[in-house]
RNA sequence: GGAGGAUUAGCAUAAUUGGUAAUGCAGCAGUCUUGAAAACUGCCGGGCUUACGCCCUUGGGGGUUCGAGUCCCUCAUCCUCCGCCA
């Protein structure tokens, strides 16, 4: 959510963005909100005047029956009049109010100067990489797909059958690899890069999808369970995040980083017939999230730390990918600026978007109301959230499974998973 | 699921029969001081206002009243006890 007097203040700014993020229609409920802004402001300067009358009067009411000292008759009377002229403007604010809300609420984050103008993912900046391993690929290959099945290591058959399309079933050895590379990140994040693991809830309440902005605008991709008013998570990001939800933190326990493991459900409406083979799109799938709350001034940094920290994942790996910085049209509505970290599929030739690191400033604080004292001021100041994905196993598995086959067929474990999986090689 | 108790600022604690949120600690600014500490003054949740000031804020929402932390309804969370259960 922006803030009210900064969008009062640099309304042209606002409209600019709305056009770099090719959503120049909304630069109508902008002018909405501004005329709503007004009015707002007009009307509270009628109902204190109001208010301040009938504050005062109370008190000299309360002055004559303690004193008993002549008649309240009349003013209580007039205090009525008073209270109903109250209670009418009232109302009129807080429908005001509420239409102010739902805008902001859908209105986008600001864009970092670093983002390149753009309509879509074509125009996405390749800002690292490409980074190779050599694999030694010069056989036929076989797609993730092929592999999953001849290993009897993936079933997505079985999986439609007991939930739906893309709901995979690992089996065997492929169960085993996949929590090797969950216990792999998990422990790397936290050894080396100083993440706090979090195991967290996955299912949250309203609240927590409107703190990190997956509510209103984009409830319908999120799985709901009507009779118990839960959502299923699209993300660890959205209990992660929402831990401090209304919480005022401390200066020197910032920045605080969490790296949390947790399943993904997803709709993906709309997305029916768009790369829904096998592992591309799914509506349920694994990854650990790194979740970071900062001071607003080391938010710009903490985001390439990031970045680095789910490099380092693939580097490890030995896993090729690269780096885009998100343009315009295409990075998510809460962040100023986002990274992608795509890893190469060779069967499939082409990248795999596996990532996505984000700095959302103070937008998920203000929804959220995550805020700190900072060192030297007694002013509460939103702090800046940031998450990035470190990684997510789907796409990870399609690149792992498709660069480490060899011509018999078979999965060479990349070096540093085997003491989580117990064996060197999938047959 | 049932019964009882609780929720007040960053933390901790007050508020006769309803009369308009008090205090301590922590934090910030200033005065004093060679400097620090102590002491004193103001600030210390949000909004409106050029400003002086004013309005709102006692877990959320609603009601009664001229006036609600206080009375009523409702929801949430926490604690205690009972019941059920992996």
């Amino acid at each position: 959510m922006l803030d009210i007097n900064y969008i009062r203040q640099n309304p042209e700014e606002v409209a600019g963005m709305l056009k770099k993020r090719r959503q120049a229609e909304d630069c109508k409920s902008l002018d909405e909100l501004l005329e709503y802004d007004r009015e707002r402001r007009e009307l509270i300067k009628e109902t204190d005047t109001l208010k301040a009358l009938r504050n005062k009067v109370s008190k000299d009411i309360a002055v004559i029956k303690r004193t008993g000292q002549g008649s309240a008759e009349d003013l209580i009377r007039e205090m009525k009049e008073v209270a109903d002229k109250i209670a009418g403007m009232d109302e009129i604010l807080g429908k005001i109010e509420k239409q102010m809300e739902s805008i902001l609420l859908s209105l986008p984050n600001k864009l970092h100067p670093d983002v390149p103008e753009g309509y879509s993912a074509e125009e996405n900046r390749i800002c690292k990489g490409p980074v190779a391993f050599d694999h030694a690929l010069d056989f036929p290959l076989m797609d993730h797909l092929d592999l999953g099945n001849k290993l009897g290591i993936l079933d997505f058959e079985r999986g439609a059958k007991i939930s739906g399309t893309g709901f995979p079933v690992y089996i065997g050895k492929g169960a085993r690899l996949e929590r090797a590379l969950l216990n792999f990140m998990l422990d790397c994040h936290t050894e080396n890069h100083g993440y706090t693991e979090v195991f967290p809830p996955f299912m949250v309440n309203e609240d927590s999808l409107r703190g990190t902005g997956q509510w209103p605008k984009f409830a319908d991709q999120v799985y709901y369970m009507n009779e118990d008013n839960l959502y299923a998570i699209p993300t660890a990001e959205v209990p992660v995040t929402n831990l401090h939800r209304n919480e005022m933190l401390k200066d020197e326990e910032l920045p605080i980083s969490y790296a949390a493991y947790s399943a993904c459900f997803r709709r993906e409406a709309g997305s029916y017939g768009k790369d829904t083979r096998g592992f591309l799109r799914v509506h349920q799938f694994n990854k650990v999230e790194m979740v970071k709350f900062t001071r607003p001034e080391e938010s710009y940094d903490a985001l390439e730390k990031i970045l680095q920290n789910a490099e380092a994942i693939l580097n490890a790996l030995r896993i090729p990918y690269r780096v885009l910085l998100l343009c315009s049209g295409d990075i998510s509505a809460g962040a100023t600026k986002c990274y992608d970290i795509e890893v190469w599929s060779p069967a499939e030739k082409k990248y795999l978007e596996a990532s996505s690191c984000s700095n959302f400033e103070d937008y998920q604080a203000r929804r959220a109301n995550i805020r700190f004292k900072p060192a030297g001021s007694s002013k509460p100041t939103y702090v800046h959230t940031l998450n990035g994905s470190g990684l997510a196993t789907s796409r990870l598995m399609v690149s792992l499974l498709e660069n480490y086959q060899t011509t018999e067929g078979t999965i060479v474990v990349p070096e540093v998973l085997r003491k989580y999986t117990g064996f060197d090689v999938i047959d």
